[in-house]
DNA sequence: GTAATCACG
DNA sequence: ACGTACGTGATTACT
């Protein structure tokens, strides 16, 4: 077997992973896509092929002698969008990191540099494997080159192998000719002109006939072709020898070309560095990656810097340290989630600081003595997710206090869409370096004979880690406005969620049960049902009953999805005439999902005490709101009667009351302040139903001859417009056609020309930023919105008109609970605040405070903030979720 | 681990 | 012409 060469059309390849890869970006906004698509198709393709040698070439800008001998060359070609001529640089960096020889050659396209690359290769008795996506290069193929054809289909990157034969198969001539198949044909993207008139169809007759041009035209006029086609044979030598001599790939640039220099060699330690810049963490770890061992000595701004460690072993040694915590500026701090080890320190000067360690099985103290003293708000403390850590020191009785600073929820507002905030991500992303694995997190890490120096010097540099994160970040929340939002409402909030956590919500198991059983037996009879028109299958398998419906069954399947047929809701819900099987399924499913999801969910997580205790997570959402895991209470169900008697099984304890208050349309009305469009905020100000005046308003008619199916249509674009609205979304969900929905919408406009404007103009800001922000300045950053893919670009645009009003009312809600939880407290109440969903607010209280609650949870929520529509909250009390709504 | 489905705002 | 609502989490099936 030969050896084998692989060489990569640099730009064909990164043009397809820009298109084909979802925007990313780094945290400062440097985009990267396009660079992560190149490296991951690489790995892809040496695992495939498993080259001895490997290179990689370019295009120059300059013009080529193509554009010097025609220059209609390409001119149809748009320059490369921004975000990817960006990411041109960083490509050859990587490369070069990964000691991957690049060629190019001005005057020359990477093609041309190929084509000579594989013969030079052939010459040396070595195989060439060339990969790109342009279909040009198959005129290369030989016996012993042979082209990788790469195309992006939705996202999915899909290679086909091109050798002589499976060329001939699909193209029914030898590859060299598909030279003098361009030369009739043209190609449109090249601006090769072709023969006029000759398409695609012509052109393949006549090379599968006569192989080239010459022979054809050696055969003229006594051409098998349709005289018309004969004629602009005719009419077009001249331009079809031109096309001809264009689609031509050059075997012979003048290039210092051997196969054996090109023999693949293990990548630079820089690459470490360079994956780091450009955040490509999964990379690191898949490669293995690790970050250089520079000389100590080599270190710029090496310092001296003392930090004096201590470990605290008895009660004076911890008054010492105390004393120094208590002056400092801020101590960083951070505690094991079982509070049995701690480690805290704090600057002591301008080049020392110093360093504590706590450790429950050596310190000689009262342990809980000392934690009440470490979170004792003498202290003023830095850490990193701090609801949980506040969570946990509540549940041991602990105060939890002087908290100023959590490095995971400035982390989060900085960069919403980053996803994860652990300490050593955030490290790494804001300092392009790398941390210590934190030891100290494993079980065993503090068990007596682990007390390893290792565990604890991680423990100690992701303390500093946090230190360092929080003097970079306080000026960064500084500069985008975001200090306010985090000073008085993300930071406070951690306290309010923490309790909320921690007080639970009663449910009720027994009735729980009992539901779940009856459910268990409508199922068992709606099964057998199934079963006896089709046989026994698993109904939850949405393959097996695809296989059922759309096979056995024969009905017709409106949708498909990646992996088959649709069985969605939706989908069956058309179907539901046509066999009695549909409905049936429908039911099934409705209540495999209540006792799968609920039933059995929540029972899994009742503890002995009745009380449900959620998660609330403050760093998930994209927009600002908060979600809820293990379990999720933020969706219990409420559209359908039967799942809304699950509420039912949510209480308050026995003597207490639960009171409920929710927003009405906080959204809605965040658009007519936002956008400031008259006509909307008046139909507020009315006082009518929203959605009729809307109605009335789009339809030109009196608020009294608004009929049901006008507000529908109209609550559907009032609707469509928080979410970003299309005409084709607005006519699925109203099923009505795409032309009357765009009616629709037009009228809209026409009477909420602000908010029409408002569209534009954030949609416009947008673009120019980067960014969205909400009122209070929450931002989330949009390269998408920059994107060339139209898919892409108008999903960013959806983006930017709905998350300043998601993100809006989420605000508006946080604050809205840190108010009601300090005045709660301050006023001596029983209540709790328990629950919130998003525009909902549940307090828990004995039955005596419940009109007091009511009042209290009104007037905070709707004085929180003042728009200019009025904001309004309704409340209502009762003994369990279902009637308090 | 991903895809499909469906619960919520 | 492109293919569509925005934001979540849990369960189940299946690779």
């Amino acid at each position: 077997m030969d050896k084998k060469l692989m060489v990569i059309d640099g730009n064909s390849i990164i043009n397809r992973s820009f298109y084909g890869v979802r925007p990313l970006t780094t945290r400062e906004g440097l985009p990267t896509n396009a660079v992560y698509g190149f490296v991951t198709t690489l790995q892809r393709l040496l695992e495939e092929e498993k080259p001895e040698a490997l290179c990689v070439t370019f295009d120059r800008r300059e013009p080529t002698f193509r554009h010097l001998e025609y220059e209609g060359y390409k001119a149809q070609r748009k320059g490369m969008p921004e975000e990817l001529a960006a990411q041109m640089p960083l490509l050859k960096e990587v490369l070069d990191a990964m000691d991957i020889p690049r060629y190019e050659l001005a005057g020359y396209e990477a093609d041309d540099l190929i084509g000579t690359i594989s013969r030079k290769c052939e010459a040396a008795g070595w195989a060439c494997v060339a990969v790109t996506g342009d279909k040009d290069s198959l005129q290369l193929v030989t016996d012993h080159t042979k082209v990788k054809l790469v195309s992006t289909r939705m996202g999915q990157t899909t290679t086909r192998d091109m050798t002589p034969e499976s060329f001939r198969e699909a193209y029914g001539f030898d590859p060299i000719h598909i030279i003098d198949l361009k030369a009739l044909m043209g190609d449109a993207s090249d601006n090769i002109p072709g023969v006029k008139g000759v398409g695609e169809k012509t052109a393949m007759a006549l090379v599968q006939k006569y192989q080239s041009i010459d022979a054809l035209y050696a055969a003229m006029p006594e051409v098998e072709a349709k005289p018309a086609a004969i004629r602009k044979l005719a009419e077009g030598e001249e331009s079809a020898r031109m096309s001809y001599h264009l689609a031509t790939i050059i075997t012979d640039v003048p290039l210092e070309f051997d196969p054996a220099e090109n023999l693949r060699r293990p990548v630079k330690p820089e690459l470490y560095n360079v994956f780091l810049r450009l955040e490509f963490n999964k990379l690191i770890e898949k490669m293995g990656l690790k970050a250089e061992e520079a000389p100590l000595a080599e270190k710029p701004e090496e310092r001296e810097f003392t930090t004096h460690v201590v470990r605290v072993t008895d009660e004076a040694a911890l008054e010492e340290v105390l004393a120094v915590f208590r002056k400092a500026d801020y101590a960083g701090l951070l505690a094991l989630p079982d509070l049995t080890a701690v480690v805290a320190d704090c600057g002591t000067g301008p080049d020392s600081s110093l360093a504590a360690e706590f450790d429950f099985r050596t310190y000689q103290g009262d342990w809980n003595k000392l934690l009440a003293a470490l979170f004792a708000g003498d202290i003023k403390k830095v850490s990193h997710n701090v609801k949980d850590l506040t969570r946990t020191l509540l549940e041991n009785g602990l105060p939890a206090e002087g908290f100023i600073f959590d490095t995971a929820l400035a982390g989060y507002l900085l960069d919403a869409t980053a996803g994860h905030y652990d300490i050593d991500r955030l490290f790494a992303s804001w300092f392009h370096e790398e941390l210590m694995k934190p030891l100290y997190l494993d079980p065993d890490a503090f068990a007596p004979l682990a007390d390893a120096p290792q565990v604890w010097a991680s423990f100690l540099s992701h303390m500093s880690a946090v230190d360092a994160l929080y003097e970079a970040m306080l000026p960064r929340l500084k500069e985008t406005g975001m200090e306010w939002l985090y000073c008085n409402v993300e930071l406070p909030l951690c306290r309010v969620l923490a309790e909320m956590e921690l007080a639970g919500f009663r449910v009720d198991a027994g009735a729980l049960r009992a539901f779940g059983g009856t459910l268990s037996a409508a199922m068992e009879t709606l099964e057998q049902q199934i079963y006896s028109y089709a046989g026994p299958f698993n109904i939850n398998s949405p393959r097996q009953l695809g296989e059922v419906l759309f096979e056995k069954l024969g009905m017709p399947a409106y949708k498909k999805t990646k992996t088959g047929y649709s069985t969605s809701a939706e989908v069956l819900d058309k179907l539901r005439g046509q066999h009695p099987i549909v409905g049936e399924v429908l039911e099934y499913r409705q209540y495999a999902k209540l006792k799968s999801t609920y039933v059995d969910g929540l029972l899994k997580v009742i503890p002995p005490d009745g009380r449900v205790r959620t998660s609330f997570q403050m760093t998930v959402t994209a927009t600002g709101r908060l979600s809820s895991t293990e379990p999720n209470l933020q969706n219990i169900p409420t559209r359908t009667e039967l799942g809304s008697e699950l509420r039912r099984m949510f209480t308050a304890e026995p003597g207490k009351v639960l009171v409920d208050a929710d927003y009405s349309q906080i959204e809605l009305r965040l658009l007519a302040h936002i956008s400031g469009d008259q006509a909307m905020q008046s139909a507020f100000l009315s006082g009518e139903d929203f959605h009729t005046v809307t109605a009335a308003h789009v339809f030109g008619v009196p608020v009294d001859q608004v009929t049901q199916n006008m507000r529908r249509a109209a609550k559907a674009v009032n609707f469509g417009i928080v979410y970003g609205i299309s005409a084709f979304s607005l006519s699925q969900d109203l099923g009505v056609t795409v032309a009357e929905a765009r009616e629709y919408m037009e009228a809209y406009f026409a009477r909420f020309p602000g908010v029409k404007a408002y569209m534009d103009g954030v949609v416009e800001k947008a673009r120019a930023d980067g960014y969205v922000e909400t009122m209070f300045r929450r931002r989330r950053s949009l390269p998408e919105i920059r994107a060339g893919n139209f898919n892409t670009r108008s999903f960013g645009e959806r983006v930017a008109l709905n998350m300043p009003i998601q993100g809006a009312a989420a605000d508006i809600i946080k604050l809205a609970m840190v108010k009601v939880f300090d005045r709660l407290k301050r006023e001596g109440l029983e209540a709790k605040l328990i629950m919130q969903v998003h525009d909902e607010l549940i307090v828990e209280c004995p039955a005596g405070e419940a009109e007091r609650v009511k009042a209290l949870l009104t007037e905070e929520m709707e004085g929180v903030y003042a728009l200019a529509v009025p904001l309004t909250a309704e409340a209502h009390s009762g003994e369990n979720w279902l009637e308090a709504k």
